[in-house]
DNA sequence: TAATGTAATTAGAATGATTCTAAAACGGCG
DNA sequence: CGCCGTTTTAGAATCATTCTAATTACATTA
């Protein structure tokens, strides 16, 4: 594993998770000032396919890492936020429904945060009123 | 809901799901020749933020659009192509756990396709023999 | 230590999916 | 018919991510 590959993963597994690409080098160029963009992707794509961070996809923000450590996430369908959930690990009885070997599952809870809930209300408000 | 938006919808349930934009595209542009791939993505946006199809992002490849109907995906994570299957709807224990109202839930299971893990093996065996 | 090969990093261009903008076309309604 | 909000068009723009080629660092062997 090389100098970067440690501090990358550091970063992400000590960042309050759902951190971006772009902030990771944000935070990464701090102590190493002369490093690159490339530099951060390469490495976060080698410690994702090695297992040791997540990636995580939402539509229309750009892909988030995370540590890799099991838990679920709440995803809001108006700001795309997420936010950790705990739940109980699902492993063994998706295995069996499905009968392949799963290497680990990603399950995203669609809901609506707080503020986004607030501001539908105040649209709907204004615009049921007559 | 407008022409194109009926028959992007239609295109969508009646595939065999997991399409690209650029698919549906192709498909609608054979009976609508004049249209532009930017009202497909405007009326995809629309359809998907109404809950009339669902939006799949997987890390690398473009998002795919799907029926909204039931069901579960397995993803490759060497090509990342998506597989059907159907596991029992966990939203009402899911829900319980979080305690907040769900939408809905988003559940991929990560593991290895079989043609990835042939390729895998050959170059496995080519490397390792000495 | 020098030489060598392999892997990591850099710089910057390139790609490609998606969104944005402004203008034109459409459809319903008074 | 003429107006207004919505939809579509055309094409430029954006932006995350990848790619290419050149350079550097590292480890190993001679």
């Amino acid at each position: 594993m090389t100098k970067y590959a440690k501090m990358i993963l550091e970063i992400v597994e000590t960042s309050r998770s759902h951190i971006t690409a772009e902030q990771i080098f944000d935070q990464l160029r701090r102590t190493c000032p002369g490093v690159v963009l490339a530099t951060v992707y390469n490495n976060l794509n080698r410690l994702w396919q090695d297992g040791l961070i997540r990636k995580i996809s939402v539509e229309g923000i750009p892909d988030r890492y995370d540590r890799i450590a099991r838990h679920d996430h709440l995803v809001c369908k108006g700001c795309g936020r997420l936010v950790d959930v705990d739940l109980n690990d699902m492993t063994e009885q998706l295995q069996r429904q499905v009968g392949v070997p799963i290497l680990s599952y990603d399950l995203k809870l669609v809901y609506w945060c707080e503020d986004c809930l607030a501001e539908r209300n105040t649209e709907n408000d204004s615009a049921g009123a007559p």
